[in-house]
DNA sequence: TATGAATGAGCATTCATTCAT
DNA sequence: AATGAATGAATGCTCATTCAT
């Protein structure tokens, strides 16, 4: 009989193990050997439950939408109101500790960072579909929003698509200007509130 | 004195066959080697004129920068509406090929890549202050239309600022949705459009 | 008995898996974790019936030599020819399937590509008593044939020899030439015709 | 200025210290940093001079089939007979020292395991390249030796392969027997001379 | 001023083998 | 007997920067 080892549980402990060193130093900037010896394992043992780096990237940010889309998902309830569930969308309640936010924003960063000079197409295809969940939780919201009566929009796509652009920018915006997690939440809800305030029609 | 200007203008010859290896294989991905060999010079001699590879990097972003704000200076005329005006401060008229668009595209792009990884400030600071001139520009052609009473706004700022996280949003989104630079200008300029749509207030 | 019958079995069964492996790959080039996968056991399995990857390379070998010999030993009659039973030797006959030939052929480069770098005396001692085996039955066949009085030779050890040497130094034409089975069986069956030709002396 | 250096001879100096580990460890079993130390230079600067690791057993094989085809060519005079010229090109006089003539066999052996089970084809077509070279040598020995009256020869070509076949077979049979140069020269001029001796015609 | 030779740390990945279960 | 998780040494190649000339 071969060693009992719950194989996701360890894929979890290795990635886990690595978020911390990619915030710290970046992803290029981290080396397997550190990953392994962080995750108190030897180099070839992550090689066993990651087939490469870019595995692990992906897999720490499946990790960490999963998380936020399960978290938001039980959060938001049925008599919340729409714009409601929008500005919880941006709040990363799931974050326990209040560091891990900050290490959120952080990671965020470091993976558009990647993103933006890869050459593979690897990146751009798994953001675009992570954007495109994104897209449909916000447009979600909108949809129901209208739906209830909430307020009238002409364009749900474009209103949808200007909110996930200023996240994206405010990524950013973010990095140049030092922001930390909160400065930046807060100037994103400050803009997401001004854009559905001018977008939406209350109704009377 | 003739000296200083030859040194200014080798400086510009180094940076200037620096972009476009920068726009084909990424900064990370370019070499002082290579850099040296494209301008015709020495390794040693790239040292002479730039202490590193970052100072490259931010001469070259200094040239288009000021290449760009030249030409939109130069371009605009009295009797333009601000509207107008801040349209085309998006469209890059001055790049003479059309090439060279999707060149800044990338440049772009790249830039933003190594800010979003810098552990030193440096990256942050010469963008902060970079966007801060884009700031200034933009919330000069609002005011503008402001006073010459083309429409109303209630906080120029924060319209500026919403159309600047639209911006920095549309360069990510550009390379996830691998968007060239006309498909990315166009959408940018419907986003802008239907934000100032929104946000003013046609005067009767 | 039954135990080392099965034993004897799986030993069998582990090699065949690999020869394809090393058809394809090389020897080098295939790992023990390749081979554990394509003979359907564990990877410590492989070790319990192999004490290391080089067992497994004899154990191929000598199935490949045990089987040609035999396949040889069945198809030559009392009544060939001398000449006929030679050339026959080098005609893998046994290969039911057409590219098991050129697999053959590959192996046989492998192997002697493996030879001519080890260290440890292994392979030239294996390789030396292989070699032998066909010294036999090359010189065995001459031998019969002098005997026969199908032709005269003055020297049979000195003719074998050359037979040999021909054969081995094919073995290196035909990859530098990237010649199949076919070829190279066809130019080897040339020049041992020309030898046998101008060696031997056509009794009257 | 820059500092003065001689490339070609520091190429050659490079090449020279591998040649030793390269007979001693093996090609594969040479690590570049290895034949940097050997060379007495940093990693790197093995790479100002060799593209690659490959690049560098060409360049060895190069230095010594250019020095043996030198050598020859000035051993050989006009009134020697083809068959001494043919003898002649098996004995490597140009190796001053003893030790080197079982260096060359050691890298020649070395060089045609690499090939055995090169994958690219870059070994199989610098042999080939360099197998023709040899061809032609033994080739225009022969043709000569008819011209000259010396023998009469049916077919030039297959004798010419015959003896190159020979050479390569004895390569590999050198190694399975354990040979030291001068027991493999012995064996193969053996053979030639029969082979020449079978396949010539003394004129009357 | 200019050159370009030299440096050497850094890194992703592979793999034969072991051994606890 | 059989498994398969774990190991960690090994390696070709890159590149920013320095400095002797």
């Amino acid at each position: 009989m071969a060693r009992i080892i719950d194989k996701e549980e360890k894929r979890c402990d290795i990635a886990r193990a690595s978020i911390e060193l990619f915030c710290d130093k970046g992803i290029q900037q981290t080396s397997m050997d550190e990953i392994a010896k962080s995750a108190g394992v030897a180099k070839g043992t992550v090689y066993l439950y990651f087939k490469n780096k870019e595995e692990i990237i992906f897999a720490i940010w499946d990790m960490i939408a999963q998380r936020h889309h399960e978290a938001f998902g039980k959060r938001i309830t049925e008599h919340m109101r729409a714009k409601e569930k929008l500005l919880d969308f941006f709040n990363f309640s799931e974050c326990e500790e209040e560091g891990n936010k900050e290490q959120v924003l952080k990671l965020y960063q470091h993976f558009i960072s990647a993103m933006l000079i890869d050459k593979t197409g690897l990146y751009s295809a798994y953001f675009e579909s992570f954007f495109q969940e994104d897209f449909d939780f916000i447009s979600g919201c909108l949809h129901e929003g209208v739906a209830k009566g909430e307020f009238l929009i002409d364009d749900v796509d474009l209103l949808t698509t200007s909110i996930m652009l200023l996240l994206k920018g405010l990524l950013v915006r973010a990095k140049a200007s030092n922001m930390g997690f909160y400065e930046a939440q807060t100037l994103l809800i400050k803009h997401v509130t001004f854009l559905l305030n001018q977008c939406t029609r209350s109704l009377p």
